[in-house]
DNA sequence: TAAGATAAGAGGGACAT
DNA sequence: ATGTCAGTCTTATCTTA
């Protein structure tokens, strides 16, 4: 998906790239995140009606999503006193429906109570992460499997949550630290960490390497770095995985370690301070990778 | 003021018991 | 299941340029 939209730092009038995968919108001229917290504004393609009207493709009512307790579809057993066909209904169908009808609710509340505060709170924090609604559905399809096998019950509701948010970000190789969904969330890791072991064990689900160029392409646009360092970092990171020099790292650390070489190699003069905010690691981590990587890698 | 060094401690994976 | 071990990362503090 394409914008024209002038960018801030080219101060021309440029396109736009919007990758709707990581929620971000980059200036494809200078590599410049314009904005990381996007909104998927794209219409709705579907066809509901096979007549004149669907040509007309706007919105015909509310999606469904996983992301409701209810899907977005729900049923209610009405008041009325007459039948489908328009038939006044005798006194005991009239009791037989109100007694379906309480109990229908009761079901409802009872069993999606726990989705539906769980989907509340998802809401709140997609607002505040800015993720494409593709994670947030996947969270919301994770998190029902995870309630379905009876990994929430008698856990922290958020918790599970943000595992299961934590999972989906992996899935779908956006990367996100669990650090900041802590942060985001208020939840303390171990309760988050606890929670996504069990759902990785017990769903089954197969979990991608985090892509470490990604943690690159993530910290160089937070710091607006330019395309000759995020290149030469790029080829340091391959160097380094060549020679095996990034197992066991967290990829961060490592990304934000190779930026901060690359920024030194380019005659940039950006503090270790700054690379480790912004990857959210320690200066510490980042001097310990930068050493080890100057002492096997030939950088110049 | 940024960078480097050092030490203590936390958390998690691999492995053996 | 539980304990140990090596390795990583963090926090905190001090020194150096």
């Amino acid at each position: 998906m394409q914008n024209s939209t002038v960018c801030s730092m080219c101060k021309e009038d440029q396109t736009i790239i919007t990758d709707l995968l990581t929620g971000e919108i980059v200036c494809s001229k200078c590599g410049l995140v314009i904005s990381d917290k996007i909104q998927d504004t794209r219409q709705e393609w579907r066809d509901f009606v096979n007549s004149e009207e669907a040509k007309d493709r706007r919105r015909t009512g509310m999606p469904t999503s996983l992301a409701r307790h209810d899907m977005g579809l729900y049923t209610m057993i009405g008041r009325g006193r007459k039948d489908a066909r328009g038939q006044v209904l005798d006194a005991s169908m009239r009791s037989t429906m109100g007694r379906l009808r309480t109990w229908d609710l009761r079901t409802q509340a009872s069993a999606n109570r726990n989705l539906r505060t769980a989907f509340n709170q998802l809401n709140i924090l997609k607002d505040k992460l800015g993720l494409p609604d593709a994670i947030i559905e996947k969270t919301a399809y994770i998190y029902r499997k995870a309630h379905e096998r009876g990994l929430v019950r008698g856990r922290q509701t958020a918790a599970a949550l943000a595992a299961a948010l934590y999972l989906a970000c992996r899935q779908e190789g956006t990367p996100r630290t669990l650090k900041e969904i802590c942060l985001i969330s208020n939840l303390k890791r171990k309760a988050i960490s606890r929670e996504y072991r069990d759902m990785v064990i017990e769903l089954d689900i197969r979990i991608p390497t985090v892509d470490p160029t990604k943690c690159i392409a993530r910290i160089a646009n937070q710091i607006n770095l330019n395309q000759k360092i995020k290149q030469k970092a790029i080829n340091i990171m391959n160097a380094a995985t060549k020679s095996e020099l990034s197992a066991g790292k967290s990829p961060m650390g490592l990304a934000a370690s190779i930026l901060y070489l690359s920024c030194l190699i380019n005659g940039g003069s950006i503090s270790q301070t700054v690379f480790a905010q912004t990857a959210g690691v320690t200066e510490v981590t980042i001097r310990n990778i930068c050493r080890n990587l100057r002492n096997h890698l030939d950088l110049s």
